[in-house]
DNA sequence: CTCGGTGCAAAGCGTTTGCACTTTC
DNA sequence: GAAAGTGCAAACGCTTTGCACCGAG
């Protein structure tokens, strides 16, 4: 068999040896929340895959996506509109979120594990829980709708 | 029990300045979230308030609840189950959430604002937003879980 | 060959909305 | 008195579920 040269194959192995199935439709699922970064909606995730694979339900992707979250390998961000979104979650990082157009940038920190580590041990000191992993949001304006001269409400 | 500067008065008046008209149903609500550390979602805050005001409607408690969050007054944690949480952000704090049994904790950490400053610089040096909030949650599992030997599947 | 997964459609459920009435300012 | 808020119930939209068929291991 062939070397798990590609992040995809990586992460397929990672299912398998969870003994999770690994169907069309989770490999479709799966290589385009790896080969997008721009954290889509599950009706977003439909309508691109649907051409692909005209058998395609939205069920499959509500279903597939939650299994994803539960595995660990795609985490939720939340979405004003009530809705959520989808992020591949293969190396950590944060989020930077635009309060105005609901736009998701991942940031990668260099710093973040130290920070992460400092917050668990605070939290655990004061609450006494295990923690096995950590979301941050920072909400604010991106650059377009600053440019736009947007300002916030509150 | 309420004197002229209790907390619930100061924010009242924060209320009043962004003209935002004061109802017994509002004050109620309000009243209820600053007392009240258990992080409800939306039918237990009605459920709870529904016998001290009768007349109470549940699509007004989502109404209410939803302008406290565009006020900044109030900030919304997820659910797992799809659902939200209410949380009164009368000082900056973030959350140690139970993966097992959805319990949130509050954590007030004085290093919390270096860390949200430095979160925030590396953030707008990498993406160009400019911030004004942050959301910090710790998932993992709370002492009671921990003691009745649950571990997490992932 | 067996068990889990998929697709379809219907059901579920939390949330929002339209309208008439009431209340705040 | 005018504008905003409330209550009720219906409408909405996202998500889940039941069941028969299909396909991965």
């Amino acid at each position: 068999m062939s070397q798990p040269e590609s992040a995809l194959d990586a992460a397929l192995e990672k299912l398998r040896e969870q003994h999770v199935r690994i169907t069309p439709q989770r490999k479709l699922i799966l290589d385009y929340l790896m080969t997008h970064e721009n954290h889509p909606p599950v009706e977003t995730i439909y309508q691109e895959l649907a051409p692909q694979m005209a058998s395609l339900s939205l069920a499959t992707v509500y279903n597939t996506l939650n299994l994803f979250v539960e595995l660990g390998i795609v985490i939720e961000i939340p979405n004003e509109n009530g809705g959520v979104r989808y992020d591949f979650f293969g190396r950590p990082h944060y989020h930077a979120i635009c309060e105005n157009c609901g736009k998701v940038t991942d940031i990668y920190d260099p710093n973040l594990p130290q920070i992460d580590e400092m917050l668990q041990n605070t939290a655990k000191t004061q609450s006494g829980y295990t923690f096995n992993s950590s979301h941050i949001e920072l909400y604010g304006l991106c650059p377009e709708c600053q440019a736009k001269g947007i300002t916030l409400a509150s």
